[in-house]
DNA sequence: GGGCAGGACTTGTCCGAACAAGTGCGCCCA
DNA sequence: TGGGCGCACTTGTTCGGACAAGTCCTGCCC
């Protein structure tokens, strides 16, 4: 059973991309859409939150809500593991393990993932397609508490993601991304099938489960023709 | 004056960056944090609902808070100008506008800025400097209503956003930010002091006034050795 | 020793209310 | 006509309360 504001809120989003308000026109105030709904203020106001922290509503003291600007394309308002954003989007992601190998950890994965230099890390090299066309180049570095786990998933597993949450119970919860550009190597390009020196999106991941303890920190490489990524951002002075 | 909840996300955030609580440190539950500062347990969860939005603390039904990784870097979570951003990190920066063009609407300028194609845009094209560097060639398309305040202003302003704040009272609130990389171009290679072809990350930036009215579409270059990017992230399903 | 049930603890949801702060429109007057 | 003031309206802040839902430790039982 969904909560009454995310109900509310998934009815104004679907309002809202259907365009029943166009952009630019104003919602409802509170209280008419409290009573509409027959609930508290309160309630409606926890609905507005999250449709202006996706970037679909304005919000400012004393002024009705405007809708924004159209329709949403991926976003990095919520975390999703790279085949969850596939299927969302209506697509298909495959994995390839190119390689695997255990080492001690180097300074910078110990100051990624909060581990003692020196300690067992899992480093994996996956090449990653979307509807077969290879798109992903994913360097990941596991923390030695993961490692056994992850070796036990088979190469050519779809989702890593979705694999550790049911087998091991581990979930990705919250990530940091670091973001720039970056000349793709020769077994980049080689891989992705570019020209070697092509750009490439890299980003740089951290992720940490429930309790704030890095799982894995992730160097990803993608090609800019077929993936890029959206940020929605407000003024909070 | 601050609201009591601001200044209660500010002491938490000061004692967070403080280290007072480690890494993977748990926070005091709601009901004593709303003892300890006299409030309301709604106050104190609207301070730590912030921080959890920020990336610092965890958030989960049953459990304790709990404090997530370290320090902040430049952070998509505010929307900033060049100007502004780069005196929150303590260096200058410099602005020079290479050239200045009225012209019609493109379809993809209509689209951006939502006006009629045809209809009258200023497109204006401008090397940024940070501490003197080059770092960043900006290309913007401000909507013709917008149009003649732009051209008031100096060529060697260093923050567009303050003039239009002060002597026209636009206000940029919200921003749309698409990412990827190309190639330097030529005269981006030229301006921007790195070789032909070097990686360049590319964000394309539509900014809308309080209204949600599109005030200007931009494509903007950065040289990635000087300037990259953070995205905090939290799983919502 | 391992697994399961119970219960204390903690966060999430929702209500109703009152007041503060900011917006924006219309009216009035110079 | 234009500027400024005031007022109705709307969102923001904060309180206090009650209950639901989820977590996690503890102790019992096999």
């Amino acid at each position: 059973m969904r909560t009454r504001h995310q109900e509310i809120a998934d009815a104004l989003r679907a309002a809202i991309e259907r365009e029943d308000w166009a952009p630019g026109a104003l919602l409802p105030p509170e209280t008419e859409l409290a009573a509409g709904y027959h609930v508290a203020r309160g309630t409606v106001r926890h609905a507005l939150a999250s449709l202006a922290a996706e970037g679909l509503i304005s919000s400012r003291q004393g002024a009705r809500r405007v809708v924004l600007g159209g329709r949403r394309s991926q976003s990095f308002a919520e975390l999703r593991s790279f085949a969850e954003w596939a299927t969302a989007t209506g697509r298909t992601a495959t994995g390839l393990v190119i390689s695997t190998t255990r080492r001690p950890a180097t300074a910078q994965d110990a100051a990624d993932l909060r581990i003692t230099p020196g300690s067992d890390v899992l480093a994996v090299m996956r090449l990653r397609r979307l509807d077969g066309a290879p798109v992903l180049i994913e360097r990941t570095v596991y923390a030695g508490w993961i490692a056994d786990t992850i070796e036990k998933i088979e190469p050519d597993a779809d989702s890593v993601t979705e694999r550790l949450r049911r087998d091991a119970n581990v979930v990705f919860a919250y990530g940091r991304h670091l973001i720039d550009a970056v000349a793709a190597g020769t077994r980049d390009a080689e891989l992705l099938g570019v020209r070697r020196g092509s750009p490439l999106l890299r980003i740089r991941r951290t992720t940490t489960n429930h309790a704030g303890r890095p799982v894995e920190s992730s160097e990803d490489r993608y090609r800019t023709d077929a993936v890029s990524f959206v940020v929605h951002n407000a003024l909070s002075a």
